[in-house]
DNA sequence: ACGAATATGGGCTGTCAAGCCCAGTCTGGG
DNA sequence: CCCAGACTGGGCTTGACAGCCCATATTCGT
């Protein structure tokens, strides 16, 4: 999974060049996430990553090849995040709302907004090649998302009636917008509303509840 | 309502000048809005709205100056174009239909995304001084659904027991969200996922209709 | 242990865009 | 008819950043 990057031939990175490249990455995620990627420049990277110039031609020819690499980054975090045990694969209500939780009480959601969604809108419109590779990754969070939902829907919990790839999509357009309208206000408000709402709406199709820690009774 | 983005003293421009200003300014906010602010530079600029170099001068002394006469630009027309008749003031679940139809339509939906969202999340992180007047932008946008969603309850269209303001921050978030992964994955099917789930959740609030053409039962 | 390949350091150059200036033209009021 | 102020045109300078190169040090395979 981490074979990614490099379109020439073998991999050719000893161990010290591997920890170098991650912790260039990681430095360039951190600068990027919280600067933007434009005003983010190799100076500041060579600086903050403890290295000087030429690495950054070495492991990353390219801005573009170093903004691809940052989104693989931050991609794969989050949807190994949202892969943790935390939220067990998002089988019920309850996790949907301790992930909610978890934003909301993250303060760089309203200062940085999402480390994935803001660095989709800010790049998506510039010639860097990296659409398809953004687009693969929201795939992929969607379908945390839907697989959830389905299995949600085998247990019993929400209705045979829900679809859960229009409520994967819900779920994930409002974290979106709720950041992008968080970061603008400066304010979790409008992120605390949108995703409320949403899971609001994933309970409409859960069956109406009788006793209140267990199962819900027989799917119908 | 056109008095801002002036610092200094009275209007000091004549019919020719506001012309020349608006015509810049048009075509500022379509460049931007195809290419991005980063990607837009003053020779295009200069060769779209048919003029030369010192004009941006004299009427933008600077990008920033520009940029934030573009979002204003871009609001208003956002924010009228949701107060125009054609929604009637969003007042009914028909029209929140007809507000999503429109964007579903709109082929720029998932090739551009959102004239003003798109450009909020570009420039967001960036040093121009703009937050503020996106702030408010979006307020007064959450306001028009708020203030429609407030009007359903006092038409007994929707029930008490909504809440306007979460609703409105939920239709803006799903939309805001729905246009950046419809962007990104060149597929308009999230934002509609997202809308559609919006609306739905919207109408959850809707009394049981009794018969479809009438308006609802008197409210409770 | 040795040699070849690979990583590192710092500086350099070409490119591009924003901001600015001077010279020429037009409009409107008296 | 005239003049004063505003508008227009094109070119220029400065600053910033990405990409690149040469000299040196280190590591890995055998």
């Amino acid at each position: 999974m981490e074979a990614a990057t490099e379109p020439r031939g073998p991999q050719k990175l000893t161990n010290k060049g591997q920890a170098t490249r991650a912790r260039i990455l990681e430095h360039a995620a951190e600068l990027i996430y919280t600067k933007g990627v434009h005003a983010t420049n190799n100076e500041q990277l060579r600086r903050a990553a403890g290295i000087s110039g030429s690495q950054l031609n070495h492991y990353f020819p390219t801005k573009e090849s170093l903004v691809l690499a940052v989104i693989e980054w931050q991609a794969e975090r989050v949807l190994a995040f949202h892969r943790s045990e935390r939220f067990t694969r998002f089988e019920s209500l309850d996790s949907l709302r301790e992930w909610a939780g978890f934003y909301l009480a993250y303060e760089r959601s309203y200062q940085e907004g999402c480390s994935l969604g803001s660095l989709a809108a800010e790049i998506i419109k510039t010639d860097l090649d990296v659409r398809t590779e953004l687009a693969n990754s929201f795939e992929q969070w969607r379908d945390i998302f839907r697989d959830g939902l389905e299995r949600m829907q085998g247990l019993g919990r929400i209705s045979a009636e829900a679809d859960p790839t229009r409520l994967a999509y819900l779920l994930l357009s409002a974290f979106q917008g709720g950041m992008l309208l968080a970061q603008v206000a400066r304010d979790i408000a409008p992120l605390k509303a949108a995703l409320q709402a949403a899971i609001d709406h994933v309970q409409t199709f859960a069956p109406p509840l009788t006793s209140q820690d267990h199962d819900p009774p027989p799917p119908y």
